[in-house]
DNA sequence: CGCCCAGTTGAAATCCGTCAAAGATGGTGG
DNA sequence: CCACCATCTTTGACGGATTTCAACTGGGCG
């Protein structure tokens, strides 16, 4: 869904893997639609504590964060050369944005629910699920996919350490659940995978 | 901050304590700004799992949740008798609308940092300090107050059991860092529970 | 070809959750 | 006014899931 917002687009730009779109603190100045490539957000606290709040592919919106103070909040980064559509803000989006940002809200709870009160393997097994669902919904095979982010991303993300990620990950292999080589995920048995998640 | 939005209010309503303002599922149809009296929010998922979100007070925004699908996606709970203004949807406040919008993501991804990267001491030590910082901002002692919540909803919140959160206050006043008798907290030695959750 | 970063794996320590029981509080009705 | 009950809170013991620390392996890129 590349969606009504790209025509707002004034200009693009391109970054390279590993740099930032924007870092926290920078002033606000405009929104961010992913047109190809991957991006990671992430929140520092002033004590160099930090963690990955989110990842973003082609189609989403990055930037939301510095509305409210006309600073950035996050810092995107991106985990491969990716393009973007600058969009200056305000354009008149202001319904489609509302959506977008109550969205992202309602997005960020769920995450909260899976950080706070479910298992290690149960989160794993979550975002492997919603990572394959919105590769689905973009076109790609929902079963084989290359992850984007490194063990160590995706453990901040899940609050969880890289250690545990890998264990996890080499658990669900031994068990015929998926293949992973490197960063290759093959999944093989999505209906236990989705067990995992959600334990009646 | 009873704010701008006060005056788009059309009319009022009272919950009483444990009683629901919206549940999750509800028709979307108007925002809350809390006036009086204290809420809670929380997720479900189909099997039951739960858990808290967010604590509003007065000043604070309810609702934003149901903007993106037209339902509520989250269900906010009175903590005792409480009084909202009610603010039907779409009125023109687009521009702070979209303030506190991104300023709740913001806190969100806050939360995130502290549910994934942080010690169950720390994460009390920042909810506290926190609570204690948004009460004095609306002219309340924040070295003294009481808790509107029982042990389990700020376990919930911080993604820890009941009884851990009842340990950890325990630890806290045996160090003489804080007073806790019930709900009633006195914050005693606050550069030391700043320490605990900023540790350099 | 070799360095370096990413990933894997092991062993030990520990934090926290679970289960269980007892103590406190506040509201309600007799 | 008091007794009783439901709910909330505290505390203890125990076990298990994760983290921590550490060593080793393997690709990718210069």
């Amino acid at each position: 869904m590349p969606s009504a917002f790209d025509k707002l687009a004034s200009t693009r730009r391109h970054v390279r893997s590993g740099g930032p779109l924007f870092s926290a603190g920078d002033p606000f100045g405009s929104l961010y639609g992913v047109q190809g490539g991957f991006f990671k957000t992430s929140v520092v606290d002033g004590e160099g504590r930090w963690q990955v709040t989110g990842f973003y592919m082609a189609g989403d919106l990055l930037g939301l964060d510095g509305i409210g103070a006309g600073r950035y909040q996050l810092t995107a980064t991106a985990l491969e050369d990716s393009v973007v559509a600058v969009m200056p803000y305000p354009p008149d989006l202001q319904c489609e944005l509302h959506r977008m940002l109550s969205r992202e809200i309602v997005r960020e709870h769920r995450l909260m629910l899976l950080l706070g009160s479910m298992h290690a393997e149960q989160r794993l097994a979550v975002f492997l699920l919603n990572l394959s669902r919105r590769l689905q919904r973009r076109g790609y095979s929902p079963l084989e996919f290359h992850l984007r982010m490194t063990r160590a991303d995706i453990g901040s993300y899940l609050g969880m350490t890289l250690e545990t990620v890998s264990r996890l990950f080499s658990r669900l292999q031994e068990q015929g659940i998926l293949e992973i080589r490197q960063r290759r995920v093959r999944l093989i048995d999505i209906d236990r995978l989705r067990a995992i998640a959600e334990p009646a």
